[in-house]
DNA sequence: TTGTACGCGTTATCAA
DNA sequence: TTGATAACGCGTACAA
């Protein structure tokens, strides 16, 4: 403690606080004598006073997926405007070890949880009871911030049509209902239905490395080939690394991509720009996205603080509109 | 404090810190109380208490670059083998909000810091007199972990050359002498005098956005297409992103890659694997960076606590070997 | 404007 | 094997 300077603890800890509440002459003495020591502020001491760490947990599926890595990237930039800190865990799709770092978040007070992986049911992590927003995921009894997936898929089916495509295909997953990426295949097959296009739903799963991304793209590409002989195909991906991948085949096939192929991909990652044909994409805005995240945080860090879990008996759920960027696979 | 449960909070915290050192009778009233209360340890009082936070500081320029989310995802996933939990901060390539940066962690007492971004001169680093390890990067007063970038160089000569290249090209931004990847330039230089190959190093400055980036590169492939017209020409290009800008360019007006271009990357980060045509590329051994880097700085976390700052009066400079991944940029 | 006294939840030390 | 006590550095009354 720096008393050495001769003043209380208080005034030193007003100081730290607001350094105003302390007469100017004395703030320079205590900023020498800060200097002068190499003393550095404890916050740790302060969140044991008055429990605000300003530290938020994140868990994240991994940092190799572009998108995952973009999203961190603008959370943690939110520091500048909030003041939180984050740490850091990568999933690894294992529900134990995901409740073993939630539970070291929470024996590190952390306020808050941004969870963007899919291991552990909504029902589950709102039992924490803690402040939570997930991010693209389901989220039926937590708050979450999405993007707008339903019209996610209309836009990309529009744009393919609008290129004059003769049958519009979507391949995804088999996602759960419940999952926001159920929407780009509603949206897609809606839009298709009402406008009467040719359409196919393409049900694959791709798997999780990148080898088995391309084997299986490469297999649907293929059977596409074979059974659209003479017809104009829109194929809609569901993210922008399966798109590059089904646009890297192609155009290893034909040496560049051919008038009869269109590609939209999902997310605006930045694959889908630096691609060998920039990739027209449904865009996420990734940076509201984190806003938001934080925004909904801080709402139930208030309600927390002014013990008020009432506020939090629903949860809020924000939805951001996608961008379409059009570039050169709808051209 | 759960002494509802009739022990003291010594026995409690013994439960927390060494659950063997309490009868396995009382362990389980401990463990029962626990959960009936919902009560969670907090480990922030621990700090207090011991001073050990188990947080280390992360300083990266951004997660935008593959290379940088890569080796973050390995130094996160350290956690399952040293425990430490990783606050992480986004450069921005601006001194002052470094040392803000900075600042806050101390504040925290994270036990360490790691850091990739090049903006703070090592001296200024070692003068916050904290267990510190940096990644790539200017190191004179620090300790570090690098990859062997002259070993580097010198693997790029070599597979070029053997795949027949006339003329072997190195492109590079102004590297200072004293940054790892200077060493590039040394060994490929190096190599060919020995070898007597020609060559010729290209210093560009291919920008910060990927826009510029291809502008830059584009420029410097339409100069060397009218230099050496009739001969097979080797590159190296200084980084994964920048070779694959450049094997896209190269396809765009070819349809493919022709055999009078062979091209080697650097870093072995996904991109290179995932690029139209694999690219080959002298790999870093990112799990092993991180992995080395948490070692050196649990070498000074454990001088530091027995107060031998004399164990860090030298640096420690670990280097790694580069291994050269062969794919197809070089048949 | 500044100081005193106490509390936050844990660990270290010593004693029982 | 357990308990009592002081201490970690700061915030918050309340008092001066």
């Amino acid at each position: 403690m720096a008393e050495y300077t001769g003043f209380s603890k208080t005034t030193i800890s007003r100081y730290f606080s607001n350094p105003d509440s302390v007469t100017l002459e004395n703030q320079d003495k205590i900023a020498h004598a800060l200097e002068t020591l190499n003393y550095k502020e404890n916050k740790l001491a302060r969140v044991m006073a008055n429990g605000k760490t300003e530290i938020i947990g994140v868990i994240i599926p991994n940092l190799y997926m572009h998108y995952y890595s973009n999203v961190l990237d603008h959370i943690i930039s939110t520091y500048e405007k909030y003041g939180y800190k984050f740490i850091v865990f990568a999933g690894k799709d294992d529900a134990d070890v995901e409740r073993r770092y939630i539970s070291e978040l929470l024996a590190y007070k952390t306020e808050g949880l941004i969870v963007l992986s899919h291991t552990l049911p909504s029902k589950e992590l709102s039992a924490y009871n803690i402040p939570l927003v997930t991010i693209e995921r389901e989220d039926k009894y937590v708050c979450s911030v999405n993007t707008d997936n339903y019209m996610g898929g209309i836009q990309a089916a529009t744009i393919l049509s609008k290129s004059g495509c003769d049958i519009l295909i979507h391949a995804n997953s088999d996602v759960p209902e419940d999952v926001p990426a159920y929407g780009r295949i509603k949206g897609f097959k809606n839009f298709c239905e009402k406008n009467k296009c040719d359409y196919n739903i393409l049900i694959r799963d791709f798997g999780k490395t990148y080898d088995e991304n391309y084997a299986g793209i490469k297999n649907m590409f293929e059977e596409t080939e074979a059974k659209y002989i003479n017809k104009t195909v829109g194929i809609f991906m569901s993210n922008d690394t399966h798109a590059n991948i089904l646009l890297n085949i192609i155009i290893k096939k034909y040496g560049k991509l051919p008038d009869k192929y269109k590609i939209v991909g999902f997310d605006n990652s930045p694959i889908s720009k630096e691609a060998i044909v920039p990739i027209t994409t449904v865009g996420q805005q990734v940076d509201k996205i984190a806003d938001e995240a934080m925004q909904i945080l801080t709402v139930q860090i208030n309600a927390f603080k002014k013990r008020k879990p009432e506020l939090l008996s629903k949860p809020i759920h924000k939805v951001l509109t996608p961008i379409l960027i059009r570039r050169e696979t709808t051209r």
